[in-house]
DNA sequence: GCGATCTTTGTAAGCGCTTACATTCAAGGG
DNA sequence: CCCTTGAATGTAAGCGCTTACAAAGATCGC
């Protein structure tokens, strides 16, 4: 069958054949495995190629050779850097390994379970973050056999899972604090909200069962710069006391911490602050945020690589990846201010 | 062809089908358009994909409906909130409509031109985000006609272009500086490095036009945060006399701003600092940053949008689409200060 | 100079869907 | 009661690739 077709509709690999005088066989070679034509037809169909702007369809190879050579990552939005970085970790090792990556923001959607179905329709494997796995249609994945991996999710038996470190990194800075002569510290974040938050609760409680301190419980609030905002209101109406907060992350301390200051508190005199992620802000305000950094492109990277390998066999890791994080002390905690910013 | 196929690979149209006792054409009918289907046979066939976990194969429908039902997305990077949310703009917008999409990250990649020839493989149409347009790689991928989109580059006429306004507001920018009183502004970034950047080098200079003043030679330096230090430390050395900074980007100004405030100049007594993109850190710093605000997530929508539509069928707009910007007046200009915030 | 061996190219059978068209069957009209 | 009509389903022909296998030269040893 030569289905001599031009122009029009787009070149195929048929029409390329044709203007070249060969089969589509050696047209398919010379994309796939140039060494094995030789160099007079394979310049010759090289030209025809160039001739006829012919661009491949890859839905048809993916038919072929029976996989979509893509990976699908789910993550809940893309403010702030951390998902940011999380996602060029991901598809930076997906790229150096031949995948493609398609992108699904689960927040924006008001049909996710359907988005879900849809995206795993078109990729080998899933990476999802966090909590969205609980969801059926992630669940349906799951039984069609195509790996997933979780990202600071639960760590579940059937299901490979990546997160940075939390307890014990959460454990020591709240410990930091302790040595600054804090004693009445606030949580401030919801533990239930994700199970990274909640392994950093994990981590302030066990600060103060190791100093025999009753720990206060966590402050509920959700993650946005409002949330923090009303949060420093609050406390400045006298409805929280506390000499330092613990945030569950830098969205929400920086909120609180400029806004105390606006209202004329001090930090960290009056009452010290430390984050989490290491956001970009968290080295220009003044005082410099203390915050714990963590691997995110790394995170990233690990997952990609990780589902490109269970694609191609490999078995599931029974227990949870997980990846070191790192203390980054600056000065509202309490740290002796230098005269210069700390850079990362 | 009734290709009994189980679990194993993976369930298929055909196993579906058996299960279920009708044709591949019914199974596929239940998924596409259910209402043709008699109630009873499709609940057959829902429990048949059910039971089976039938996760159909993309590709397999991309090839016989001659869609990839995706649109590329070609960015430098994803640091900094800029990308991230032109990003969140496009992907939320080509979910509406139904595609997927496929993101490409030109920074680390080693080989552009193959992934930009590989992600062409798999999509229906591609935005391309500023200069990566000229790479061939491109120019193939328009000369097979699939539909382009070029965000934030240079307008040309056989590609549709979107961007945010650039010239105009930089003048309204540099004249409110001016209004401040000062009078030795210079230009931090280089206009060479992108066409928005060149765009709002040319309305630094129009306003310096407007009151016959000569605008100074641009300072060309990159645009990360070591670089604004740099350039800093150089004016704290004398090197570049000026009273006010107009810079590229925000990123520029405040590494630029807190070097300087760390070295005990004032801004903005000392030095006037503006910046643009209105990034996170530009509301958490003091003074406050005076910058330009992007619709950089609309401008993300319009282009998925009018790549769906050109996929069907609509003509190329030959004008480019510019969005309007808008400026936001914090106390690094000089503006008095207010007690509090300025929040978004 | 002829068969064995290698290299290069072609042939053709899928890959798993969609959909135009054909078939079947029940309901209704005359 | 037969024929028309319409609803529901099946048949089969692609969609554009990859690749096992076959075929056809070219090369070489003896």
């Amino acid at each position: 069958m030569t289905t001599a077709r031009q122009q029009g509709p787009g070149a195929t690999i048929y029409s390329v054949a044709d203007y070249a005088g060969v089969s589509i066989a050696t047209v398919s070679r010379v994309i796939q495995r140039p060494e094995v034509v030789s160099p007079s037809t394979r310049q010759r169909v090289l030209d025809a190629i160039e001739a006829l702007n012919y661009v491949p369809v890859g839905a048809a190879r993916s038919l072929a050779v029976r996989h979509h050579e893509a990976h699908g990552l789910v993550l809940p939005e893309l403010s702030g850097p951390y998902y940011a970085e999380l996602l060029m970790g991901f598809e930076a090792r997906a790229a150096e390994l031949g995948q493609s990556v398609i992108l699904l923001l689960a927040d924006t959607k008001s049909d996710l379970p359907r988005a879900v179905r849809q995206l795993a329709t078109r990729v080998d494997a899933l990476a999802v973050f966090g909590r969205t796995v609980d969801e059926p249609s992630v669940q349906r994945v799951l039984h069609a056999r195509k790996p997933v991996v979780v990202i600071a999710g639960e760590c579940r038996a059937d299901v490979e899972s990546i997160a940075a470190e939390n307890t014990s990194s959460a454990a020591q800075l709240t410990e930091h604090v302790f040595t600054h002569g804090r004693r009445r510290l606030l949580f401030v974040g919801d533990p239930d909200a994700a199970p990274d938050i909640a392994s950093r609760y994990g981590g302030f409680v066990q600060a103060h069962r190791a100093r025999r301190r009753k720990p206060a419980d966590p402050v509920r609030i959700a993650f946005r710069e409002n949330d923090g905002t009303a949060f420093a209101d609050r406390m400045l109406a006298g409805e929280h006391v506390a000499d330092a907060l613990v945030c569950a992350n830098d969205e929400l301390a920086l909120s609180i911490m400029t806004r105390l200051q606006d209202a004329g508190r001090s930090v960290p005199d009056d009452v010290a602050v430390v984050g989490w992620d290491d956001v970009m802000t968290a080295r220009y305000v003044r005082p410099g945020l203390t915050t714990v950094r963590q691997p995110v492109g790394e995170l990233g990277r690990l997952a990609s690589e990780r589902l490109y390998e269970l694609v191609r066999g490999a078995t599931v890791n029974a227990t949870p990846q997980v990846l070191p994080t790192r203390l980054v002390l600056r000065h509202s905690c309490g740290c002796p201010p230098a005269g210069i910013s700390t850079l990362p």
